[in-house]
DNA sequence: TCGTATTGTTAACGTCGTTAATTCATAGAT
DNA sequence: ATCTATGAATTAACGACGTTAACAATACGA
């Protein structure tokens, strides 16, 4: 009776092990080096096992991406909304932001990577729901007047890919070369910011 | 006397079509369709000569890289400065845009590939030129008073990558992927436009 | 005890970037 | 005209990759 549960414990166990050695080497170094035969070495089985476990690599890359994007819904909906509705914006952005600089190979993988989205045939739930996240904050930075009114969806979307712009290119470019000695340190912040303030209500109070 | 000169030409002659024949791979077909052997068959020549012109893959892709950045900032400086520098801008932010959405594959190596970064030892020159360009221009609005006081650098790299974001998004993510029903047709425009409102001068014109 | 899943392995296929060894053509020297 | 050195180009291979077919081993249900 309990068998049937003990070998779905053990499977998942070897799973939880396949997952955790690439994330291990994802992380660290980067996703040429998540090699199926490499993470069949760090677990000490052989590499058809993984095979049993996802389809392919892309499979077990996409099964961590859906962690990550869990772990960011986490942290947005671990913030709970203050008075202002723009500071609850300006609270994600710079949440965003962390995630991002703090765990740039995750990142590239969801937000960056062609291949993922030429295989996945859905966007993940996680990431569906952080956006709206964000749209709500703005939804509600318009109603509390402090937005001007608009297109919360588009409104959110601009938001999102200017931040998503300075993340990505902090996390690409080498500091060497960027234009004229290095990126600011103040980029995410100054996105954020500017961002946000291109859509505040007609007076500024900010 | 002139034999050397011949050579010389042939050499170049070859190298040139190594060029074309990846450039071409490139952009239809992405990165990973550009191997060695496939550039080799194309251009008929066994992909050892390929290595007598460039070092490694590497080398070669970053050779068309160059010419895109020149590209790029042969755009940028077609178009004459207009009277108003924030049209100056709003122009190069919608060249820009235009030039990552027709040419993908080139947009994704020049400023999304991270092994790029790690193998060329500097920035290329008219990479560098192109950001001057933007600079001068946020210099000029904010000379003429039409941006609000600040540092043009940390400016220009709020602009730049605000606008990158939403490129990068663009061609990176599929429709089906984008939260809640696609991106918005407008997302590059308003991108532009936010991130040259949040830095206008206090009472908006425009 | 005998099938039968389940779980795992070995060995291989085809592709990739890259390189060592070799052939080939040709320009200059004798 | 013949020989030699130099540069270009090729063949064949190496090691690493993702993936899969074929097979071995284990342990459960009958």
């Amino acid at each position: 009776m309990g068998i049937t549960e003990r070998r779905e414990r053990e499977r998942e166990e070897v799973r939880t092990k396949i997952l955790d050695a690439a994330r291990e080497l994802f992380a660290t170094e980067g996703y040429e080096k998540v090699t199926m035969r490499r993470i069949a070495d760090a677990i000490e089985y052989s590499p058809t096992t993984i095979y049993h476990h996802f389809e392919d690599k892309d499979d077990l890359v996409n099964a961590l991406c859906e962690d990550d994007f869990a772990q960011l819904l986490a942290l947005f909906k671990g913030q709970l909304p203050p008075d202002d509705p723009v500071e609850w914006i300006r609270v994600l952005g710079r949440s965003y932001c962390r995630f991002g600089l703090e765990n740039p190979n995750h990142y590239r993988f969801m937000f960056m990577t062609r291949a993922k989205f030429e295989k996945v045939p859905e966007a993940s739930r996680s990431g569906q729901d952080s956006f709206a996240v964000l749209k709500m904050a703005v939804e509600a930075a318009i109603a509390a007047g402090r937005f001007r009114p608009g297109d919360p969806q588009l409104m959110a979307q601009v938001l999102w890919s200017s931040i998503h712009g300075a993340v990505a290119l902090l996390i690409t470019m080498q500091p060497e070369h960027w234009p004229h000695g290095g990126a600011s340190p103040d980029l995410v912040d100054e996105a954020v910011e500017n961002g946000i303030r291109g859509f505040l209500a007609a007076p500024r109070k900010d």
